[in-house]
DNA sequence: TCTGGGGTCCTAGGACCC
DNA sequence: TCTGGGGTCCTAGGACCC
């Protein structure tokens, strides 16, 4: 998908259509997630600073993300791409690998000449772009080539909103010229690994030699470079992967300094990942804390269990040990708890029981020490996100366009309105409050995407 | 007003075992 | 009797991707 997140903000929010639209944290240290193409012009790209990008792009819409909205609109998309093929790898909310032999074309493909092979293929990409700009109004950009590498980058090569096929025997001639970073795999200190050895096309990778790159790379991506360059990737597309890991993390808006916050700060986050761990339905047996400080070293700290645990009490006390053994002077600027070594279940966890039977003893001895921070419910003040959906009694749909000083700024439109009025509102005005994600069609049921449209 | 959050994979050293 | 070789597991760090 081109510009996802920002492409989705656009269509639910005709005011912003043909508008510089930057989605990302809005904080002092947040960044960019994604900018639209008007917001590229300026030089706003993914992973930059906000700060920057608001000194690039000052008049454009500074948005949080939506993830409910994102989650549906990619829901609808993986449907269709599964229409293709059941073989699909999602890579992240907007991408996926479609493997097109494995579906019901795989067999008239694999009987067709060259010709009419690329033609049918060519045909089936058109018709999934068009069907996802039917269904969302978004546009989408397709790669088509024999191995993963090659669609890749062809998709690259496609955006934004176009398609681009790599012809088999074709690979090597259309890798050779790009630069070395054209390759996935390849960031910035691979780059520099091999441009101080002379190497900055992929053609001089090719040339190079794989006992040359495994000398630079180590053996592993030594030789996965040197297969890439030469255009050769046999990876299967693989569907259905499990995670292997469950982390939550936190950047702080200023340093912690001391270490019983720091401390509430890690059972806070241990407590937030056996949430997600959970809902997976997943346990896990080692328990990871990071720790970044504030001049951006970061370390880490793990313990390995005896067993796969979800329970909250020993994942909550075992990052707590791990976060009192860590030096914290100077400050900290990101705390993060994690699980790994995941497994589909849990076994009998006598630790986890242990645990609980003697929290149940100590129960009388500390009675409600805790929550004292905690408002009441009447006084907490709520947060209006830029971005965020609202409605409003009388006003209808809406979406926050921003608030402060006990204000809040609510523009009114749809996804198929008209651009819509502002109006401004007391943040604690009871007539509004936020609400779900509208779909982007008119029309479209709520369940759309949700496993509907497989057609049994 | 420098640098998010959620992941994956690889490497390397030490412990430990046979 | 100055000391092999292979394997696995754990820990920590780093590169990379979206």
């Amino acid at each position: 998908m081109d510009a996802f997140f920002a492409a989705v903000e656009q269509a639910a929010k005709p005011s912003l259509r043909g508008k510089p639209v930057i989605v990302g944290g809005l904080g002092g240290r947040g960044v960019v997630s994604t900018a639209s193409y008007e917001a590229r012009k300026f030089g706003v790209h993914s992973a930059m600073p906000m700060a920057q990008a608001r000194r690039l792009c000052p008049n454009a819409a500074f948005l949080a993300g939506r993830f409910e909205a994102y989650r549906y609109v990619s829901d609808i998309v993986m449907g269709l791409l599964r229409e293709l093929s059941p073989l699909v790898q999602p890579l992240s909310l907007d991408e996926a690998f479609v493997d097109l032999e494995a579906g019901p074309y795989g067999p008239v493909l694999a009987e067709a000449d060259h010709e009419t092979g690329e033609r049918l293929v060519l045909a089936l990409a058109e018709d999934l772009r068009a069907d996802i700009l039917r269904l969302t109004g978004l546009t989408g950009s397709v790669g088509a080539a024999g191995s993963k590498l090659m669609a890749k980058i062809a998709s690259e090569q496609a955006k934004p909103d176009g398609l681009v096929l790599v012809e088999p025997g074709q690979e090597r001639a259309v890798l050779g010229p790009m630069p070395v970073r054209a390759l996935p795999g390849i960031g910035p200190a691979t780059e520099q690994v091999l441009r101080r050895a002379g190497l900055t096309t992929v053609a001089d990778l090719a040339e190079a030699g794989e006992a040359e790159l495994v000398q630079l790379l180590g053996r592993a991506h030594g030789a996965g470079v040197h297969q890439m360059a030469t255009g050769l990737d046999e990876r299967p597309v693989v569907a259905d992967q499990d995670a292997k890991s469950v982390s939550v993390e936190d950047t702080y808006e200023v340093d912690l300094a001391d270490r019983e916050r720091v401390l509430r700060e890690v059972e806070a986050l241990a407590a937030r990942c056996v949430r997600r761990l959970r809902a997976a339905g997943r346990s896990g047996r080692t328990v990871v804390l990071k720790v970044r400080r504030f001049d951006f070293s970061t370390l880490t700290r793990s313990e390995t269990l005896g067993g796969p645990t979800d329970d909250e009490a020993v994942i909550t006390a075992t990052a707590r040990r791990l976060a009192e053994q860590v030096d914290i002077t100077g400050g900290v600027r990101l705390l993060g708890v994690g699980v790994a070594q995941l497994a589909d279940y849990t076994q009998e966890d006598l630790f986890a029981q242990a645990l609980r039977e003697e929290a149940a003893e100590h129960a009388e001895e500390q009675p409600e020490a805790e929550e004292a921070e905690e408002e009441p419910d009447a006084v907490r003040v709520r947060r209006w996100l830029p971005g965020q959906d609202v409605r409003h009694a009388e006003f209808g749909p809406g979406w926050v366009q921003g608030s402060g000083v006990g204000r809040v700024t609510v523009r009114f439109e749809t996804p198929w309105s008209e651009p819509g009025r502002v109006r401004t509102f007391a943040v604690d005005d009871p007539a509004l409050e936020p609400s779900r994600p509208l779909p982007l069609r008119r029309g479209a049921d709520a369940d759309a995407g949700e496993g509907d449209g497989e057609g049994d």
